[in-house]
DNA sequence: ACCTGAACACCGTTCAAGT
DNA sequence: ACCTGAACACCGTTCAAGT
């Protein structure tokens, strides 16, 4: 045996909070939130279970620092000129394809994101960040809108996100069932097994159900609602 | 003590699924999803834990029936009448309210409903049963729409459930914490003791934030998606 | 200062055994 | 047929103790 395999303690730099967060992060993107245990963790990261508690108040801790950190890193790409007419727009359309990105990337992550308690009751999943959120309104009120206009917007921005993220994420994150019963595929049977004989209408549109249009209809939805949010401002 | 107080064995009508289901909802309902386990939810019900795998298989398929159960309550009050020609905007109108009402009724399960993974991979959330599925796709094709029409709307319009109604359950199921910290309430801090000095927007924002508008917000978003879908259809 | 060992009070689940 | 006891392999968390 050799020295790295009798010890192995392959050399980890030092625990830290932020290291905890980011070994967090990747358990549950690689094998789902269930995989998670402080117990697991510690052991990932070389260490007990029971050091973690240095730099986390618990798991609940834990899971929240996960999701500030992926809502934090929404902020101040430098987005826009917010000096022209129609500068809350493009950074709307930033904002909301920045979200989706998270949501990509974090699909395992991202009904933590839309689920858990905000600091505060008027702070809305996904724009859960104040660093947002005072991007998001003074970026709105300074070009126009006013007060009550720009909290309206922020709700349905909101509710959009969420609403349409939260399923195409949870398609993304579906699949990660560790591969049982898988075995015995009928030969036929349209994608999924179920048994669609008393349900007419869906068996003849499930090709039209079973189409993927995410991206178009993320769109075409977004572009829609701006208009709709545009028609609330006060100029 | 009296007899009842010597056996505290109450008198239980005999397990089964429903009553497992049943008891399991009230749980949730009243103290959170965290507060269900197996074993206490057996000592509940006057019984031991293990007891409950004879009618439930395992945790997982308790938290489905639970889900399924409430899903596929949508169905088939005696709705509306689809002959008309606008038939199926008052039953898209039932249908949502329906969906909100059970939000509000179990505003702590609703999470659930919008996370967990449908049988099949076209089913979406909060309409995923298939029941209910079947009636909103016939309703929509006898009434004019196009498959690819009909289908869209069922994207959309489980979209707009979860987006609206996921933020008002969670606003409802939140403050279901056990009472601490509740202690030294600084006399003045506006409802939230969170430190907004740097952010001069939210601040002077803050009661327009905090003003409860979902009801208006709901009926005024979903006319307009009403209004969107009825665009889509090929008459 | 940072990590650990041991312990406590829980979990979900299986399975042979009881009635 | 229906329920239980005992056991297994896990949890989160606390706290005194080690270095």
């Amino acid at each position: 045996m050799t020295d790295t395999a009798a010890t192995d303690q392959v050399f980890r730099p030092r625990l830290s909070r932020e290291r905890i967060v980011h070994e967090a992060l990747r358990v549950v993107d690689d094998e789902g939130l269930q995989a998670l245990s402080m117990r697991r963790l510690g052991s990932l990261l070389g260490v007990e279970a029971m050091s973690l508690y240095r730099y986390v108040d618990g798991r609940e801790d834990l899971l929240e620092a996960m999701v500030e950190h992926l809502t934090d890193g929404l902020r101040l790409a430098p987005h826009t000129p917010v000096g022209t007419e129609d500068g809350w727009q493009a950074y709307l359309q930033w904002l909301a394809h920045e979200v989706r990105r998270v949501a990509h990337a974090h699909p395992q992550v991202f009904p933590l994101i839309a689920t858990r308690h905000p600091a505060a009751p008027w702070l809305r999943p996904p724009l859960r960040s104040l660093d947002v959120v005072e991007d998001f309104l003074s970026v709105l009120t300074r070009q126009g809108f006013g007060d009550e206009a720009a909290a309206a917007a922020y709700r349905a921005f909101s509710s959009f996100l969420i609403g349409h993220l939260l399923l195409e994420a949870s398609q993304l994150g579906g699949s990660v069932v560790p591969d049982e019963a898988l075995d015995e595929g009928d030969p036929n049977a349209p994608s999924s097994a179920l048994e669609l004989a008393d349900y007419p209408t869906i068996r003849r549109l499930e090709p039209e159900l079973s189409q993927d249009r995410s991206g178009e209809e993320f769109e075409s939805a977004l572009e829609e609602l701006l208009d709709r949010i545009a028609r609330t401002r006060r100029s």
